[in-house]
DNA sequence: CATAAAAGGATATAAAATGTCTTTTTAGGG
DNA sequence: CCCTAAAAAGACATTTTATATCCTTTTATG
């Protein structure tokens, strides 16, 4: 349960990668893919959900490819895994009250909203600035 | 992502159910599953879970049943879906540090581990009796 | 207009989720 | 000792989700 897909994964290292490089470098997908790992295809599918969000801005045509949206450091984790995994929801009816017949019975319910409202603040607490630069040790 | 699977949600509302009954009162399965609202044939499998670790005590044969293996107080809800879904898991890496071939460079593999502890903590802290117990107003 | 690269759409395969069915084991009661 | 009740165990079926891949289209550059 509760376990980051590949797709997510793939995600985070590819915009982490991306973060690493300077700005103003256009990075192709195939070279980004290579770099991390990543299946190219795959990535190509990631990467356009990113655009569409404004996370990566893409140059289509010779001398083309991506580079990031906004800086790396008002890019937060959450925004990078909903961008590709969707809202967070521990639960089905923690995303809308009409989904749980019982939540006013339900005691349960307000536990998955504490679940949900950790994991958001968590995620969000870490910016790509953090992730893509060496600061162990 | 993170979202608890119906055999989770399953295996809390019947297990919050027997949580509602006396201990000593033996419950059908069939009974259960009718009053929480779920395939007989699937809650029996989750109980059978339940009951290889303890959570609940089975019997055969007439009379038979199931009957809290504990008290409710005692059983946490972390334990009850871990029971049915295995560990808490947000990332492969956190599993096991093999798993993460980049663990050493990688800065994403911390945050997971946070985002495990905090949730283990939150269902860590739920117990079956306040679970079980209508204490809203 | 030829080429490079991303965007979009359709399709394929594998794995996991969600059940169901049948048979076996265990226990109780007559 | 049988008959019945009930859970345990195992095999199977269906649907959904994850994980890609491929092909065509659009857009930009030289």
């Amino acid at each position: 349960m509760m376990e980051l897909t590949r797709k997510g994964e793939y995600a985070i290292r590819g915009i982490v990668y991306l973060a690493t490089r300077p700005m103003d470098k256009v990075c192709l997908l195939s070279d980004i893919a290579a770099a991390v790992d990543v299946p190219p295809t795959f990535l190509a599918k990631i990467f356009q959900q990113f655009s569409k969000i404004g996370l990566v801005r893409s140059f289509r045509g010779t001398g083309g490819g991506f580079v990031l949206g906004r800086s790396p450091e008002s890019i937060t984790l959450l925004e990078v895994v909903e961008a590709v995994e969707g809202p967070i929801i521990p639960n089905r009816c923690v995303s809308s009250p009409s989904n749980c017949e019982r939540s006013g019975l339900c005691n349960v319910h307000p536990v998955w909203q504490r679940v949900q409202d950790e994991v958001r603040g968590v995620l969000q607490a870490v910016t790509l600035k953090e992730l893509s630069t060496q600061n162990k040790r």
